[in-house]
DNA sequence: ATGTGTTGAGTAAGTACTTAGTCAGATCGT
DNA sequence: ACGATCTGACTAAGTACTTACTCAACACAT
């Protein structure tokens, strides 16, 4: 679909975006620092795509689709497992310089939503597809009897959004031991009020 | 202290600021913008401070200061009203109008927190003195027997980050349904696990 | 008269976006 | 085979406009 700018271009472009975000953020993002993170020049962007907006765009939809990627990723048939790593995944690293950024810029447009239809929508679209994915995981566990019998919808939004308060707090505040505490906290949390009675988290996240 | 601006005009300011982010967001925001938010001219605000990041961080100090007095406004001597009140009070009220631009606004600086020492500071020093105000309340829970014994440093984190990640889909993307269950769990969580045995939640929180 | 507050009319430095053109390589008629 | 022509990718140098911020001048209370 539309698929009007070749995958090279496009990725020169989004990178670019992706590093000029990091650097400046949305509110000071011009479209000369943009060109000033490639060898490309400035007009070079202008050819491929339209409005300074539609560049922002790019990125937003690479970056919904590289988290959207890495959940469901996870390979693994253990409900159990895919639960605590898919939350492990959604809090993020915040070692990791460029997931941060990335993170940080998300926010960043989804706080800007209100005022931009195009991140609106896609970003609700995002968020709506990983509660959807969470709930699938947390139903195929009710079913095999590993969790208790909770609301699969209801749980994945409290998870997800328990997930997203904190990357804010951690990435862009750098808070690290808060993020370390609610992590915890959200184990802890999956252990006793998700698992059935019995069914141990997995090794990795004791 | 610092008190150069007096109170009648550092009210219109921030007012003016208060409306324009509420219209355009931060990254559209201009002093043309805010300025025809008021009666006023552009050049007033340039006389009682020096710069357009001026103008936003005396809004960012009336918010956080808002939210603070809100949290601390709350009567009651019984730590489980306190506590189901404070996290009420923290996921906000997104049938309000202004409460949901503001909460947007604070949203939009914290994600720009990164590349604006001023908002980091402020905002990093407010979301402690909201943990430090919830622990304190879940410590005197403790120490009554109406609560577990949960670390209230990490509790208190933990219910933060949830409300925190909630306000930001809710506010920003409108996810309302999402917000209803989200904090349905979170007073669930409050009952199953911080709530002692045989305490219930208040009347208003069934 | 002096100081405090306020403004209309600026200005220099950006801002997003355009234009007119270069250039490498594919396509073509012969 | 070989030049002519076309096409898509790219850019240096603009353009029209917006931006944050300034300043001389005015109002008015003390």
């Amino acid at each position: 679909m539309s698929d009007a700018v070749p995958d090279v271009a496009r990725a020169e472009i989004v990178g670019a975006v992706r590093r000029a975000l990091a650097k400046h953020g949305y509110a000071r993002l011009t479209t000369k620092k943009v060109a000033a993170e490639s060898e490309k020049s400035e007009a070079f962007f202008f050819y491929h795509y339209d409005t300074k907006d539609d560049l922002v765009v790019a990125f937003l939809d690479w970056a919904t689709e590289r988290s959207a990627e890495r959940l469901a990723a996870i390979d693994s048939d253990d409900p159990v497992t895919r639960l605590f790593v898919a939350c492990d995944v959604l809090v993020g690293d915040y070692e990791d310089e460029d997931d941060r950024g990335i993170n940080v810029a998300m926010m960043e447009l989804l706080s800007h939503a209100p005022h931009d239809e195009a991140f609106h929508d896609r970003l609700s679209a995002y968020k709506r597809s990983v509660i959807d994915e969470l709930a699938a995981i947390v139903s195929l566990g009710i079913e095999s009897g590993a969790f208790r019998d909770v609301d699969p919808e209801a749980t994945a939004a409290y998870l997800l959004m328990t997930a997203d308060g904190t990357t804010g707090a951690v990435m862009a505040l750098g808070m690290t031991d808060v993020g370390e505490k609610v992590r915890e906290r959200l184990f802890d949390y999956l252990t006793s009020t998700v698992l059935a009675d019995g069914v141990s988290p997995p090794a990795a996240f004791a």
